[in-house]
DNA sequence: TTAACTTTCAAACAGTCGTTTGAATTTGAC
DNA sequence: GTCAAATTCAAACGACTGTTTGAAAGTTAA
């Protein structure tokens, strides 16, 4: 098992099935495409992954675990070599590894948000059960570094800014723009993560360190 | 054509493929299911639609084609009663239009917002050509009031912020929280509109009013 | 070379897909 | 009640779905 031409042929399934998923989906990628496109014969997914549901976790789970890796030591540096830290630098901590990921064509490049960014919407049962409770870390390293930084909020509203944080932080990378739905041209152009971080930072920044609801 | 019966069966199905496109996606809803569940004949939606593609475009515009009409009056509202106005009310504008959407059953409640947020994830051809050019209108208009509000900006940077708040805002909606992926309980519960505008408000507001970037 | 093991392959499995057909039924106007 | 149009229906269309099978080919070590 795992010889060299193994490895390989795996691997090819998950590049191209990754591909195909960001780009139809996952019920409107199909066993056939995503093999015919690798080059591989069809009975391959099955052998390597189990079914196509393994599959899927296979490709989620390449990306997520070094982003989450990533994400979990941006913040430790950042609580534990500071007896303080501001908001902004919460944010730039989860950014900052979002951006890593991003642009290492190693870890699939911008790919990688687009897959998080469709999952998040398109409820697999995949996700539902088995990830949550293995990356749970993450999500509470954060918001208790954001309410360290922000004592003047709530938890409940902690927990909002965060999460109208990463919908904007993940839709801007993966170039999800709702009001293209609205308007022949796109109006930015997500394809330089730099910038996008750029434009992201000060919305992001302000948003954060508001004052509390009404 | 158009007489009593028709209209029933044909809004039944508009009703149910609504609620399944939503929750499993295009092409993850089948005929099948839809014409089950709406206990009408398989036949019956190719009859009245032409295709499940016609059957989507149907669906979609109903709920499309009312938003915008009520978000181009409420921009249009603000820009002509007043000389002058700010970036928050030209959020309040947007957020108002979609509040009236997803608090009026007559519009499918809350499910339209979902339907957006996950239409424009799912890119379907239907929705790549035809909407654009019809929906110009209000883009534009939100667009044009926000660069008059905030003049120190730059159009990209405009359009940007533009980006930020409308995915900030639709992902609020219809609870597409990307950190559920991490995290086994919901870190917050998107069903009363209200309170999610409340926790909205003060993110949006300061972060169109922040400072340009770099 | 033999042997055990891994990987690939073409073919077929039972279901489901979206769509079409032509006949049966219902409807509304006269 | 008559007639034509609108609507519903069961059945079937060919194509495609994910998965399994058992044999063929390839690989590795003794």
């Amino acid at each position: 098992m795992e010889t060299g031409k193994a490895l390989e042929t795996s691997q090819r399934i998950l590049d191209v099935a990754e591909l195909l998923f960001v780009e139809h989906g996952f019920a409107g990628t199909s066993m056939r495409q995503i093999t015919s496109a690798a080059g591989v014969n069809i009975a391959a997914v099955n052998y390597y992954f189990g079914s196509k549901d393994g599959l899927f976790q296979a490709v989620f789970e390449r990306r997520a675990e070094p982003f989450a890796q990533l994400a979990i030591r941006k913040i430790d540096e950042l609580t534990t070599n500071k007896n303080d830290h501001s908001a902004i630098e919460v944010a730039q901590a989860f950014m900052t590894a979002a951006m890593e990921m991003g642009s290492n064509p190693e870890y699939g490049g911008l790919v990688f948000v687009k897959l998080l960014a469709r999952s998040y919407v398109e409820p697999n049962p995949v996700l539902k059960e088995k990830l949550p409770q293995r990356y749970g870390e993450l999500t509470r390293k954060y918001l208790a570094a954001l309410s360290h930084a922000l004592p003047h909020l709530s938890n409940a509203e902690i927990n909002w800014r965060f999460h109208f944080m990463t919908s904007a932080m993940f839709n801007a990378f993966a170039g999800n723009n709702v009001m293209r739905l609205f308007m022949a041209q796109p109006l930015v152009n997500a394809r330089d993560p730099q910038l996008v971080a750029e434009m992201l930072m000060p919305f992001i920044a302000a948003g954060l360190n508001s004052p509390a609801a009404q």
